[in-house]
DNA sequence: GACGAGAATCTAACCGATCAGTTAGATTTG
DNA sequence: CAAATCTAACTGATCGGTTAGATTCTCGTC
C-alpha cells in the first residue's frame, strides 16, 4: 500500500540530503529542509526524531547507495577505482556527506553496513594478494585505504579542480587515477595477469 | 617593543585555531574562543573583525605553517610525501582546518601564498619530468594532486585509523605512503636514479 | 619627576535575530 | 469515531555582534 506519509518522508530525506551535503550538521537548518521539502517542520521530529538523527538516516542511506554503486573487484582494482570516480562525479553530494561526517563526528564508529562491506573487501583483497594477482608488499587494509583515497582525489575541495563541467579534464583525472592504482597494485614479477 | 595586546591577540588566535579545527566555522563559538583565551569576547571583533575574518586569519597562518614545514623536493617525492605525513601527524588540527575550509567555503579561491607555492611546485615537477627523474606519463598538476592526497590518506577521517597513539601502525602508514609515491613517480625505464 | 590628556586596551552587560524543538489543534483517512 | 497525517504559532535558549564605559598605557609639558 502506498502511504501518503511515505512520500513526505522521501521528500524530507531528499531535501535533508541536499542541505546536509551543502552545510554539514551544524550549518544545516531544519526550517530550510522542511521548506525545500514543502513539508511542515514538525514532521521532521515526528518521523526522524531530531536533526542529528535525521543526519544519521541520511548518511546511512548515502553509504548504502555508495556501496551498491561500485562493486568491489579485487582482480581489477584500477577498474574499481574508476567506477568509484564515476560515482563521485555523478553524485558529488554523497562524498561531501562522508567528509562532513568525518569532521563533525570524529569519534563515531563505522556503520555496521560499511564495516561489513569493508571486511568483505579486505578478505577479497588478501586473497588476491595470496594468489599473486595483487602486489603483497603492504597489508590489504593499507592498500585499500590508498585506493579509496586516490579514487576521491578530485572529488571536491582539491587544489585545482574548480573548473567543473570540463569533460576533458574529468577524463584526465579519471585516467590518472586508474593508471595510479594500476601501478600501486601491480605485482613486481609476472603472476598470470597482464594488461595492455 | 612588546605590546600587551599582541599577547592577547596570540592567545585568541591559538584558541581560535583549536576551536575552528574542532568544530569548523559554523560550529565554532566565539564565546568559547574568548573563554579559552581568557580574553573578552569583544576583543575578537576589535582585533579580527568578526568570526569569518577570524577564521580567515587562522587559516592563512595554518597554510603558511604547512608550506614551511615540508620543503618541496621534486627529486625525492617519496621523501617529500613522508615529510608531509610527519607534519600531519604532528599537527593534526591543521589538516582539519583545510578540510573545513574546503567544505564550508566551496567557492573560495586559493590563498595567494598557497597559489604561489603550488605554481613553484608545478614548475619544479615539470622540470624533473623533463629531466627524466620523474615519470612523465601524466601532467605535473595531476601527479602533484595525487601525491598530496596520498600523503594525507591517514590524516583524520579515514576508514580504519581510529587507533591513535599507535606508533607501529603510524610507521606502517608512513611506509605505505612512501612506497606508493615511489611507484607513482618512478620512470618506466632507468634514468639515473634507482632505489633499493 | 609629576601630571594630565588622549589613545590603547579591556570589561561586562546588553540586544536582536536565529534556531531547534514543542504544542495544540485542524484535516484527512480508514 | 479514532488513528494518522499535517499545520501554524509559539518558546526558550543560544549566538554573533554591539555599546558604553572602566582601566591602563603613552607621551608631551612643566
Amino acid at each position: 500500500m502506498v502511504k501518503k506519509s511515505d512520500a513526505t518522508k522521501a521528500r524530507l530525506l531528499q531535501a535533508a540530503t541536499q542541505e546536509f551535503a551543502m552545510y554539514g550538521i551544524a550549518g544545516a537548518r531544519v526550517d530550510r529542509i522542511s521548506a525545500a521539502a514543502s513539508a511542515n517542520k514538525n514532521l521532521i521530529y515526528v518521523y526522524f526524531g531530531n536533526k542529528e538523527q535525521l543526519f544519521d538516516t541520511v548518511y546511512q542511506a548515502a553509504i548504502e547507495e555508495l556501496l551498491e554503486a561500485a562493486p568491489f573487484d579485487a582482480e581489477d582494482l584500477p577498474g574499481y577505482a574508476g567506477a568509484l570516480f564515476d560515482f563521485y562525479v555523478a553524485h558529488p553530494h554523497l562524498i561531501r556527506l562522508a567528509r562532513w561526517h568525518a569532521l563533525e563526528r570524529p569519534g563515531d564508529e563505522v556503520l555496521p553496513v560499511a564495516y561489513g562491506a569493508t571486511q568483505d573487501k579486505l578478505r577479497k583483497l588478501s586473497a588476491a594478494q595470496s594468489a599473486g594477482l595483487v602486489d603483497a608488499g603492504m597489508p590489504a587494509h593499507a592498500l585499500l585505504t590508498l585506493i579509496l583515497v586516490l579514487s576521491a582525489a578530485w572529488s571536491d575541495g582539491s587544489p585545482e579542480a574548480r573548473a567543473t563541467g570540463d569533460a576533458e579534464l574529468a577524463a584526465l583525472h579519471r585516467h590518472s587515477i586508474v593508471v595510479s592504482v594500476g601501478r600501486l597494485v601491480r605485482p613486481p614479477r609476472g603472476a598470470g595477469d597482464s594488461r595492455g
